[in-house]
DNA sequence: GAAATAGTGTGATCTACATCACATCAAAAT
DNA sequence: ATTTTGATGTGATGTAGATCACACTATTTC
């Protein structure tokens, strides 16, 4: 887990200043998490009252329609923040699932923590804001194309975003995610 | 402009604590602007040193083909921030217009004044953070929509969400941002 | 208030992609 | 090591929605 935090301290200092003080009181608030690959983080129906940053491993979160299909949200590996953020948020009851692709390890924390911590550390606020003005901003892309680019672009553009993707995960993941049938992707990805 | 800050003010409040000498300081960064139907705000190609909170109007923010086809990624109104966020995150230029649909006022804010703000005001930082967290949270419902939803469910989500809309816009753009053919709209709006 | 421009509806046709159905091959699980 | 389960490719067929074409009606604009 020490090893972990240092990464994390090094995450965090990519993006705003934090003192040794701050971060000796920020640390404090996290907890270690090891999960195998098909081990959920988030399950439909749960209560979702952390976040985790990914420390090594790749997460799917999606979402699961009654007939049983489903729609990945997002891909989310190494230094990524994920959770069921609308269930974060609003206290609520998650709609998501997150479950793991491979192995992975996670640093968690509690939603009140950190609601505590952004008043109590400005830096942690920019920080939080930072991240989330730039989520927005690629889910914002991806609304794009989903409107104006053909089904083989979306793949493309995904191969070019994240090259080795597309060997550490089954096809069928990626076209949930890109918005195609598993058969439509195996046509043009050859 | 005092009557626009005291709205202004009263949408920082719903969010988060300021104090009188926060406000004062945080309302003298905002000047005012007013447009007329079909003005800019902004246009690709322009630098993006700003980020507007409409007091009243309504603007649509969308994207061009080369082609001529527009994209609408967001149609916003009364108490919405709007911005070209990529530009103006990352100090870039525009590749997105804004303009309006409606007379419209705003209070405009610069990026640098911004971010100077958010590290001495925390409270600020938290406000931001909350607004672009949900943001986020509505843009993921929308790629949701538009990986499992046919193009009416998002036609009556949308019509839900802003009954009002729907009576305020022509429904050529309504179409655009619901990434479908007017006339495909037209065959189940009526 | 006449002319020009933008908004809307509706048919005919076309197409990207879904769905179904099956075959092959790789990888877990017993 | 053999069975079971998951991943992948590929044909045949179906369909939501795009595109083209035109008519009609509001709304601007001069």
């Amino acid at each position: 887990m020490e090893e972990a935090l240092l990464k994390l301290k090094h995450h965090f200092l990519e993006t705003v200043d934090i003192t040794d003080e701050e971060w000796k009181y920020i640390s404090s608030h996290f907890t270690f998490k090891r999960l195998k690959k098909h081990q959920f983080l988030i399950q439909e129906g749960m209560n979702v009252p952390h976040e985790f940053w990914i420390v090594k491993g790749l997460v799917k979160s999606y979402f699961l329609e009654e007939s049983g299909k489903e729609y990945i949200l997002q891909f989310a590996l190494e230094n990524y923040w994920v959770s069921d953020f609308h269930a974060y948020q609003n206290h609520g009851i998650s709609t998501l699932n997150i479950d793991c692709l491979e192995d992975a390890e996670f640093l968690v924390m509690s939603f009140d923590d950190r609601e505590k911590m952004c008043v109590e550390v400005p830096a942690l606020a920019n920080f939080f804001r930072i991240k989330s003005t730039k989520g927005y901003i690629s889910l914002q892309q991806r609304v794009m194309g989903l409107m104006k680019d053909s089904a083989e672009k979306r793949f493309n553009d995904l191969v070019e975003k994240l090259p080795n993707l597309v060997q550490r995960v089954p096809k069928k993941y990626i076209a949930s995610y890109l918005g195609v049938s598993r058969e439509t992707l195996s046509r043009f990805s050859k």
